[in-house]
DNA sequence: GTCGCTGCAAAGTCTTTGCAGAGAG
DNA sequence: CTCTCTGCAAAGACTTTGCAGCGAC
């Protein structure tokens, strides 16, 4: 069987998760399961990218022209992404927040200041001295954010 | 000699200083010295919290009433001493923006998710690892920030 | 005196809200 | 059917800009 059929089920497989996920999300909270929620996700969970609700709103204008889906919608869908904590926003230096799927994996952030661009990367050393900082501090840690803001490679070779 | 005293003293020079700094800059790039720029600075610098521009803005109403000086104004020299490095800025989860006075030394931030205040802290493992990542991703780092969420000892002590 | 700066108000962005009709359960 | 959602447009919040007079140099 060819890897990129394993790997299309192996997301199948991960989106359904997602999906059932968000879907017990709504039934909890006696909110609807609509066509625009479940292509919100979608979009967010097909999309490599750190999306801005305006650019995951293009997104789905392109893919789906008929749906017509309101801007105010997906504000209104990522903020409830975001307060059951199925999403994370990241704002930095610009107007807008960026959002992105929490149920990936933790990660940090290497945020190119020339082209926008952002790397993912983890490191254990660092995860595991935050948690001793926020107890040294007598803080009950939830989350962090790291950013480390630089030029990436690409950029510098173009100069 | 009282430590006051000391403390005062030193803190004078440090700010005479910081002044100079903004004066070379802003003769370095024909740029007037006005009071409102100075009374922006020293408001920056006498403040332990991170502020917004509006209270900023606020702060200096209540100390100046007779400057009259405008929110634009701040927004402005706020731009103006970021640009520089002067001054750096802290986005996060709400809207807007956070200032603070670059010159101090380096640290990151721990924020409470009750109550919004912010603690400040460094830790030297963590910031090498930083760099260490940045060069394995072929990033030419400038600059980082790191913010750890939760809840502060006195909120958690209030629930 | 010149040229940049300031306050004001108006214009821009980005985000949220009110509402009437559409649609999920 | 009921009660929530949605798109639209209007309202809000925050920030930037244009302009005429003011003030630093």
């Amino acid at each position: 069987m060819p890897d990129i059929t394993t790997d299309f089920n192996a997301r199948t497989v991960e989106y359904k998760q997602l999906l059932s996920d968000f879907k017990s999300l709504l039934k909890k909270n006696n909110l609807k399961f609509t066509i625009q929620r479940e292509v919100i996700l979608e979009t967010l969970y097909n999309s490599d990218e750190h999306l801005t609700p305006e650019s995951l709103h293009h997104l789905i204008q392109e893919k789906y022209p008929d749906l017509k889906t309101g801007i105010a919608t997906v504000y209104r869908t990522l903020a409830l992404l975001e307060d059951s904590s199925m999403v994370t926003s990241l704002s930095f230096g610009a107007q807008g927040k960026k959002y992105e799927l929490g149920a990936k994996n933790h990660h940090d952030h290497m945020i190119c200041t020339e082209c926008g661009n952002i790397t993912e990367f983890v490191d254990e050393q660092i995860e595991e001295r935050q948690h001793k900082i926020a107890d040294e501090l007598g803080f009950k840690m939830s989350d962090h954010s790291m950013q480390i803001y630089g030029v990436c490679k690409k950029c510098q070779t173009k100069q």
